[in-house]
DNA sequence: ATTATCTATAGATCTATAGATAATGC
DNA sequence: ATTATCTATAGATCTATAGATAATGC
């Protein structure tokens, strides 16, 4: 009864190319990084991302040993490069600042940008069980940004450690930032990032109540 | 050959009680908050929870719908009605206080405790899958938490809406918070409570840099 | 000839239920 | 007599692989 292969039901399938080796596996691996991202971890099967990169799934064990490693690759090594990478280009912004405000919206801009990109990577690594969770706080999170957030803190100019430690503003200006991005990425709303970066800068150095409106 | 169910191998099966109905649903779903807690909502099966409560699947069943509803039922009803007691109780104790530093002083350590307790689950809420991710953020953590901080800061006495909006104010509260209680539930640390509460007071109270030292 | 890709399938695991059994309260 | 609990199982879904086929580069 059935022809061979037709394409009216299956659509552009005729289209699809050959891939070589190495381009398949960062292809399979994007399409997988949007499916976790859709469903998380443990909601997406093998079988969906190779439907949703357009290939049989023995292609993706063809490409990654196991669901676990392909997650590893695609979700977990990917975001750990991402930071690695951002970190190292807003360390290199700062030192072209000089004052403590300009560095302080310099950093909070970047790090909303940072964390509105990586937000949804982040949530996952963090919070799909408790282990990894743990092991990429200890490994990952606190050696890669809270680190990178410390040293940017001690050395901003007139840095009095009053009255909280360097290590403390870094987690405020994380915390801060995560949820401007979780204000933009799940409440949906458009931030003014150059804005928002200002006003917290502002914020941190200022304070209020004491501080009153500007003259 | 197998006599009639031994208790040598499987355990303390002897001690376990017939529980009444009520009972024995919040038992499960106390153990499947637990396995969820551990193992993400798509981590851990029937089965699985059935185990960790000392049950058989079928009694899962007889008490939830399906899978999907036990964890509407044992994570999301439950961090709700969490968020909303806390939310609750922390309102009544502010109102006993009066100065600007004391309020956000209370403000910082009902908050810290609250987000150290309801953190993992708020975790798994938001981020376990996009869709439900973006339901719980504007369904329940705005209404119930921003809204009641966004509230509790434009009350503050002394407040000036500058340099940040109450509603950018709550969001950095909550970030805040936030972060230290990932400090103290994925990094393992222990903070106290109250002195960081002083600290994160004072810091959104004065700033730093231009306050320098106390006097 | 080589390399990418698919077909077909085994075996494990998972959800959910029907129907049987055992403990409890009267 | 009633209610809690378990046994046994159907059917779906999921991971992973062996072996076949088809496209490419020489």
């Amino acid at each position: 009864m059935a022809p061979r292969k037709s394409n009216t039901a299956t659509g552009p399938r005729q289209n699809r190319k050959r891939l070589s080796s190495p381009e398949r596996r960062v292809q399979i691996a994007d399409a997988a990084r949007q499916a976790f991202l859709g469903s998380g971890r443990d909601g997406v099967s093998t079988h969906q991302i190779a439907e949703a990169a357009g290939v049989n799934v023995a292609l993706v064990y063809q490409h990654f040993r196991s669901s676990s490693e392909l997650f590893d690759v695609s979700v977990l090594q990917t975001l750990e490069a991402l930071l690695v990478a951002r970190v190292a280009e807003i360390e290199e912004i700062l030192r072209t600042k000089a004052g403590a405000r300009d560095q302080l919206m310099t950093l909070h801009q970047s790090m909303l940008e940072l964390v509105i990109e990586a937000g949804p990577m982040l949530g996952m690594a963090l919070f799909t069980d408790q282990d990894s969770g743990r092991a990429f706080y200890r490994d990952r999170l606190e050696p890669i940004v809270l680190s990178f957030l410390d040293r940017s803190i001690s050395a901003l100019p007139g840095w009095s450690g009053y009255p909280a430690s360097s290590a403390e503003v870094a987690r405020m200006i994380l915390g801060i930032d995560l949820t401007f991005a979780l204000h933009a990425n799940l409440g949906g709303a458009d931030i003014d990032i150059p804005q928002v970066a200002t006003e917290l800068a502002d914020f941190m150095l200022l304070g209020w109540l004491e501080s009153g409106a500007p003259a």
